[in-house]
DNA sequence: ATGCCTTCGTTAGCATAGCTAACGACTCGT
DNA sequence: ACGAGTCGTTAGCTATGCTAACGAAGGCAT
């Protein structure tokens, strides 16, 4: 092997580079879980309480397929931020099968509470690099957002 | 809100990059998941199967901490990788406590397989990207594992 | 050499989060 | 008005994470 591939090896292959990015998801994502629990908001929930936060009401369906999910799983999702007194649920108005989704107060507070408690660590030690290093990080961002969406 | 930030924001602020890439991150494994079914694979497995593939020998427990997981999980986990036949364990020789894993030379087939089916989707999107989106998300891969890995 | 303490891996039991299948309620087009 | 399609839910399964508790093995001091 190149002798110095710890970090520097940089992986045009697309398919190497597919294997770490992946990889490097599942260990992020591992790293954070300690901080999820402290804040009594898993990454599932946290993750759709943001979409409902920011994407304002909107439908069950609507939220599993932006948190790519089918709905069922969503169901319980939202039962359990309802439960919490996160989010409230309401029919629609105009059609009697959905169902509107959206965050209370307290939801909006416990989001940036939370957020700012499970990215407290991950945020300090992206203040800790270079400029450089940063730099790149932030301009990889949309791009895995990207290409986590669907195809179209 | 600004009118396009939906791709185009560059989160240089530490905080919000962190929780962009800890997004980026949910939705990006979610979007795998389904090509990990039809390998037989899971996320964990396959990454798991990888660190033994390619660590070589090595202990459950140092498994369990380069997977940044505790060991019980990462015994239930090896079990089903041996009855797949895809590792072997043995009691280290010098240590009776201890037991070494180790990949077969079918899970190394298993595993390079299972990585391309996995990274395909992937890899078909990256090399679809324009060359310098490209470029920075090969310059970002490892700085993320870096990210994910212990303070020190 | 004996005993205590630590370390390793396992078992047991729990919670969460994903899925599919099946179903009732509702809408809509004909 | 009725048949087809859509929406959300329930039921039930699997997988993955955790902590607590335990037995087996090693290490060290006396």
């Amino acid at each position: 092997m190149a002798k110095d591939d710890t970090v520097s090896e940089r992986s045009d292959e697309p398919s190497v580079l597919a294997d770490r990015l992946h990889s490097a998801a599942i260990h992020l994502l591992r790293r954070l879980r300690a901080e999820d629990v402290a804040s009594g908001l898993t990454a599932p929930r946290l993750s759709a309480l943001s979409v409902v936060v920011f994407g304002g009401p909107l439908t069950l369906r609507a939220l599993a397929a932006a948190e790519q999910v089918q709905p069922p799983t969503m169901t319980r999702l939202v039962r359990t931020l309802e439960q919490a007194g996160l989010v409230t649920r309401r029919p629609d108005p105009g059609d009697g099968r959905q169902v509107l989704i959206e965050a209370t107060p307290e939801g909006r507070e416990i989001l940036a509470a939370g957020r700012a408690r499970r990215t407290a660590t991950l945020a300090r030690r992206l203040e800790n690099l270079p400029p450089d290093e940063r730099e790149i990080l932030g301009r990889a961002a949309p791009l895995l957002e990207r290409l986590a969406r669907p195809p179209d």
